[in-house]
DNA sequence: AGGTACGATAGAACAGCGTTCGGTAGAGAT
DNA sequence: ATCTCTACCGAACGCTGTTCTATCGTACCT
């Protein structure tokens, strides 16, 4: 009987059969190497050394393969917020664990595309969820406040992460066409566009040019941090 | 020669052929019925009454047909968009158009995944962006405050949407399961938590019980249009 | 030691996908 | 009548996730 049929029986968390291990590590590899376009179940076996269908005896699906390999890494994101003392502001600590899991995410941009897809399997993103609302429980907010509130930050999280998610066109991958001067080709089209019609895309170009995806994710984050803290009272 | 290959002499936005639209149409009709599993180049060419290759004359790759059936639908939101008038605060403007786009996002959850992924083929998401900036024009803010403003607004946007595209389990899209009892089935696993380790999960496990997600989007994009307000000192 | 149950593995095949190739029907111009 | 170009399509190619079936090897029981 596969693995993947007795989930309720396996029940303690860090149960982790060796093998189950390398078939995640294996796939996070493929992820970051060649993004999620590479993993598959025939290079994901070649690469294991074995054949197509023993990946099914860890996991039931290509759906169930991303979402462990997904929380396999969130796994270690949460092992860092978790490291983090408290400080003396709450939202602080909102903003310093919300970068800490956008770090994460710059660095592996497929993560966003399957984090908090499904907490069944995902244990450790819900775990970081817990961790992501425990600083609101010391706000001055009703319960459905907080709830919004961690929901905000996960999506302006997600939605940052999509962003950066979408694979680049082939060109940029191959290191031919270089990231400034793919956002310079969409600036220089854009510059064309009709004064009168496109005032504001004018007004802010030279802003999309340069711009750096971690200090848009920051603007973002703040703009709603800051909407909590004055909801807060603060 | 393929349409496809003189999308720089094209030019002018509205010389749609006849056939283009009904392939557009066709595509996004599709997608709503049964998500985007369903659109597939021998299910729609059947749906056309023609053949597989046909399709490849308008559009020359699925990315470009996702791309275009998208920015197709977008088409009627940026007209309700237009048609709106502005009015005294910028802040409830934008509040407006984000509630416009979230509304059809709300029915068609498909098109968060392809939104605003490349505005070379979307135009109209162009103009949609350049329509969510211009209330950012009244406001006092910097030029790269209203880049970062509207990134935030479109983030939130997205953010939210990825959360409702994730095609639900099969078992609520047959009917078989109602959308409140697969909630309240992850409320029940939530609630066996240790609650020692996971007092916010526990705060708040009522809240996501029963939540609903227009007010769930409304309230991220107020926190983030309160920050915006803030900053433009308001 | 022999038998057996079971954890773990894998080759081969299947149905479906996006995409390409080569060719064709028909209208309009020469 | 021939040529050209638009619009179209059947058939095949290579790839994908998934399933079927068979087979090792080891631990355990008698």
């Amino acid at each position: 009987m596969p693995r993947h049929q007795n989930r309720a029986a396996a029940g303690g968390r860090r149960r982790a059969s060796h093998s189950m291990e390398s078939v995640l590590t294996e796939a996070v590899a493929l992820l970051d190497e060649a993004g999620p376009s590479a993993l598959t179940f025939r290079a994901l076996a070649q690469r294991l050394g074995g054949g197509v269908a023993s990946i099914y005896w860890y996991v039931a699906s290509k759906d169930e393969l991303l979402d462990r390999a997904t929380d396999h890494v969130i796994g270690g994101v949460l092992a860092e917020i978790e490291a983090m003392e408290p400080g003396d502001d709450p939202i602080d600590d909102l903003r310093a664990m919300s970068l800490t899991l956008f770090d994460a995410i710059l660095v592996r941009p497929w993560l966003g595309n399957y984090f908090m897809r499904n907490t069944d399997v995902q244990g450790n993103a819900l775990r970081l969820y817990e961790k992501l609302g425990q600083p609101t429980l010391r706000l001055k907010l009703t319960a459905r406040q907080r709830f919004h509130a961690v929901s905000a930050i996960t999506t302006v999280v997600v939605g940052s992460a999509v962003d950066l998610g979408q694979e680049p066109p082939q060109e940029v991958l191959d290191g031919a066409l270089g990231r400034d001067e793919f956002l310079g080709r969409f600036a220089a089209t854009w510059r064309e566009l009709d004064a009168q019609e496109f005032p504001f895309v004018h007004e802010i170009v030279d802003e999309f040019e340069g711009h750096d995806d971690i200090e848009q994710f920051r603007a973002a984050l703040d703009l709603t941090l800051a909407g909590l803290s004055l909801q807060a009272g603060a």
